[in-house]
RNA sequence: GGGCGGUUAGCUCAGUUGGGAGAGCACCAGCUCGACAAGCUGGGGGUCACUGGUUCGAGCCCAGUACCGCCCACCA
């Protein structure tokens, strides 16, 4: 390793950091065994898709994350940092999916084993990048641990935890209406979703009246599922249709007969304030339609195109359908108008294929008593979201929780372990029965559906530690401490893995989740890659170092939606190179130790401070504010310990001060051990360079509370007051001992020695303040009726400035 | 439509039980002697979104309005 004194007066910090990822994780430093005889604590990270990159949001809650357990580690709790990846079903599938295209291929040409087994291949090509991504990002991950949610002894769990909560009673299949995705043909929850501006068109068309007397208009955006239709639905209280409430219509196209019914779910303002009920095609229709005990019959086919319900329409895609029954409405005088529509439409977030809401037979898990024992455990804090107001969103979350959509159509994730005999007999087990259990039939053929990738997400905080095996590993490290996470990923995933960890193991998995900020891209916009204001985290590393980009992202983390801040970054890299050249300076004269000697009154003062910043960030950590711990560790080190610690002793250490500069050092240290969570790197490369290291600085003991060097705080504050007025007016203040040696050190000597400033312009400023505060005191009202302490404050106040202006006088 | 966050200096933001409007960056000026590819010092610059209320006193508390944004939602 060179000499400090040789070393570049830039800070670089690209070498230096990728060396200390490195050496942490070759000298097993972040590896966390069990061990009874420590308490541990646990960080389990959210598992990125094994095909994605980390981005921003990852980079945030990592820097916030792992800062917590490098301050755990530090004060000597037995951490475990857990990382892995998760294998993102859909979203691998169609990664996966595009690079067989490319070779000319699909996933239906392979057929479904072949196709399973491109996607491992592909896996191993490419699945390793997030991990590297994680050691760039400076995380101190017990790598040897890293799981995979397709990893045999995870798959292990994924079907213990189905087979419990089937046997539970609580799993289920039912004809229910879901989200499909023609592209993908599977089944999507509402999660999966995302809205796009739709250009569409609106046709009011009129349905006839049964009884011949007229028609009611209705007007919607998909008149192919017309066939489908089987009723007609108005508002209760709307006058215009009340009395047709009871009577029939007759379906166009079609000429089947059907209830006008009421129902308050349909919005009277809308359209001509009739609407047509089809349940297989419609969520709300759907509800409304179980609701009055209508048929759900169903005219759209899983690949979008119509089905046989029509036989002359069957095959047909919708537009070409509709073309056909709009046609034959217009003919009889029955479509009243086509008007332009844009609206938001559900997609596939995925590949951005409109979803057809569409009736079919799936699997179901029931919330209604599984989520019970979490919402207990929320309301009685012993999980608690950060902040506040994500608290509360996860309880009442967890309470509207509706049954969850277990099942895909997909082929990459966990076949369900569901078999059928012939008979249509279905039997449960963790692994494949040799008969069916109920008629013992041996033809068995496994349900093809996978599970959604949530239901194995949902087990990560102790399948990782090996699970459902009772583990040496799990009994250390279950319940964990910590989970941070995206505010869209609260009910997805951390209200699931509550109510598993609570039903399987009894004990709730982490003890505070923290909700990071939404990170948008500086011009306030939304992060993504659609309209080209992603940052990528590695970019912004590369660049200005992970030191800095941990520093900047914690600076920016104050609010629930936050710009990300190229500013940010470049306040930390000055940060890590103004320490880098302090430690130089200290460093420079070839020091033989570091150990505290505090004589003088700075050194009283800075250890001093030291020593509050030590407790305010370490009650700052405690609120997860992560943000003010920067600001407080910016402006221990810029302003008390360079600007005036440093410059209070450098004639001392110039003269070769051996006690100053061992001090100094000691103090130092100090200041690493408070940084080293924010910024690991550029402080373990500084605390190599001290003398007698005996440990990493990653693994030194976090500073005890110490009250010894209560300094003189008073005699400090005159000199900063004197400096001040000093730097403002020019006017000198008469000073003695100590005072005025730090005050000629800090402010420089040859400026010091004037003192023929503009008094007279210092004496006006006071006498103003002066004024102000009499008048304060003179006001009857403010005497009496503000607190003691606030009245005490204005006359000490008083007394101060009358003080200071006798100073100059 | 619902939930939540925001509005303070040119920019990005802090402002902790209500009591002197701040930081970093940018800009201007000076200094630069042995840490600092820079640093230090000083300066200019703000109707604290708006309206009303409570209070001796409001950036902060209350009510309302406007705008920006994030998340969620079954107006066809």
């Amino acid at each position: 390793m060179p000499e400090m004194t040789e070393m570049d007066p830039l800070y670089r910090p690209q070498g230096v950091e990728e060396r200390w990822q490195r050496t942490w994780e070759e000298e097993g430093l972040y590896d966390a065994e069990p061990d009874p005889a420590r308490e541990s604590w646990v960080y389990c990270f959210p598992p990125p898709n094994v095909t994605g990159n980390l981005h921003m949001g990852h980079a945030l809650q990592l820097s916030l994350g792992d800062a917590l357990a490098r301050l755990r580690r530090m004060q000597g709790l037995n951490v475990l940092v857990q990382a892995g990846y998760d294998h993102a079903g859909i979203s691998t599938q169609n990664a996966v999916e595009k690079h067989l295209a490319s070779e000319g291929t699909s996933r239906r040409e392979l057929g479904r084993e072949a196709f399973e087994k491109r996607v491992w291949e592909w896996l191993h090509e490419y699945g390793g990048t997030i991990v590297h991504q994680f050691r760039r990002m400076g995380a101190s991950m017990d790598y040897r641990r890293i799981r995979f949610t397709m990893d045999d002894d995870y798959v292990r769990a994924v079907m213990r935890f189905f087979v419990h909560l089937y046997e539970r009673g609580w799993i289920y299949r039912d004809n229910r209406i879901i989200n499909w995705c023609p592209h993908h043909e599977t089944s999507l929850s509402d999660l999966e979703l995302e809205d796009e501006e739709t250009d569409d068109t609106l046709s009011t068309i009129r349905y006839p009246l049964a009884d011949g007397d007229g028609w009611i208009a209705i007007a919607t955006v998909c008149s192919a599922t017309i066939p489908a239709d089987v009723a007609v639905a108005v508002h209760p209280d709307d006058e215009r249709y009340r009395h047709l409430v009871g009577k029939e219509a007759i379906v166009p196209f079609v000429e089947r007969r059907v209830p006008i019914i009421a129902d308050e779910r349909v919005e009277p303002d809308f359209g001509t304030g009739a609407l047509k009920i089809t349940p297989a095609h419609d969520p709300m229709d759907f509800a409304i339609g179980r609701d009055h005990g209508l048929p759900e019959p169903s005219t759209i086919a899983p690949d979008g195109r119509m089905s046989d319900l029509v036989p002359e329409l069957a095959g047909l895609s919708q537009a070409e359908a509709e073309q056909r029954i709009l046609d034959w409405c217009r003919e009889r005088d029955l479509l009243e108008k086509r008007e332009h529509y844009r609206h938001a439409v559900p997609t596939c977030e995925r590949c951005h294929t409109r979803i057809e809401p569409m009736i079919s037979l799936q699997w179901w898990c029931s919330m209604a008593e599984l989520k019970l024992p979490a919402i207990r455990a929320l309301r009685e804090r012993a999980v608690a979201f950060h902040p506040e107001s994500q608290h509360r969103f996860a309880v009442s979350s967890l309470e509207d929780a509706p049954d969850w959509n277990i099942s895909r159509q997909i082929w990459w994730g966990h076949q369900l372990p569901v078999w059928y005999c012939p008979d249509g007999h279905v039997t449960v087990a963790e692994s494949e029965p040799a008969a069916c259990g109920e008629c013992g039939s041996a033809e068995l053929t496994r349900e093809t559906d996978v599970l959604d990738t949530w239901f194995s997400s949902a087990l990560w905080p102790f399948a990782t530690l090996g699970w459902p095996d009772d583990t040496e590993s799990l009994r250390a490290f279950y319940p964990g401490d910590l989970q941070t996470t995206a505010r869209e990923i609260i009910r997805l995933w951390e209200n699931r893995m509550i109510f598993s960890g609570l039903e399987l193991l009894g004990e709730i998995p982490f003890r505070d989740v923290i909700i990071h900020s939404t990170v948008l891209a500086p011009d306030g916009r939304r992060m993504s890659k659609s309209l080209g204001t992603g940052i990528d985290p590695l970019d912004v590393i590369d660049e200005h170092g992970t030191d800095a980009t941990r520093y900047g992202l914690t600076k920016i983390s104050s609010a629930q939606d936050v710009r990300f801040s190229y500013n940010a970054i470049e306040e930390g890299r000055r940060l890590a190179n103004k320490l880098w050249n302090a430690s130089r300076l200290l460093l420079q004269t070839g020091p033989t130790e570091a150990e505290l000697r505090p004589r003088e009154l700075e050194e009283r003062w800075i250890l001093a401070r030291i020593e509050a910043t030590r407790a305010e960030v370490e009650r700052l950590l405690a609120e997860f504010d992560f943000a003010h711990v920067a600001d407080a560790l910016y402006h221990l080190i810029f302003d008390d310990f360079c600007d005036w610690y440093l410059e209070a002793i450098k004639p001392r250490l110039y003269a070769g001060d051996g006690d100053a500069q061992a001090t100094a050092l000691a103090a130092l240290e100090r200041v690493l051990k408070l940084l080293h969570p924010v910024m690991p790197h550029v402080t373990e490369e500084i605390w190599s360079h001290l003398p007698d290291r005996a440990s990493r600085l990653i693994v030194a003991p976090w500073p005890e509370p110490d009250d010894r060097f209560d300094a003189d705080a008073g005699a400090l504050v005159r000199v900063q007051e004197a400096a001040e007025r000093f730097r403002r007016s020019g006017v000198a203040t008469k000073l003695e001992g100590d005072e005025k040696r730090i005050f000629d050190a800090v402010v420089r000597p040859d400026r010091a020695g004037g003192g023929n400033g503009d008094v007279g312009a210092e004496r006006e400023r006071l006498r103003g303040e002066i004024a102000r505060a009499e008048t304060m005191l003179a006001n009857e009202r403010f005497v009496a009726k503000a607190p003691p302490e606030v009245v005490a404050a204005e006359r000490e106040k008083l007394e101060r400035y009358r003080r200071e202006l006798d100073a100059i006088e």
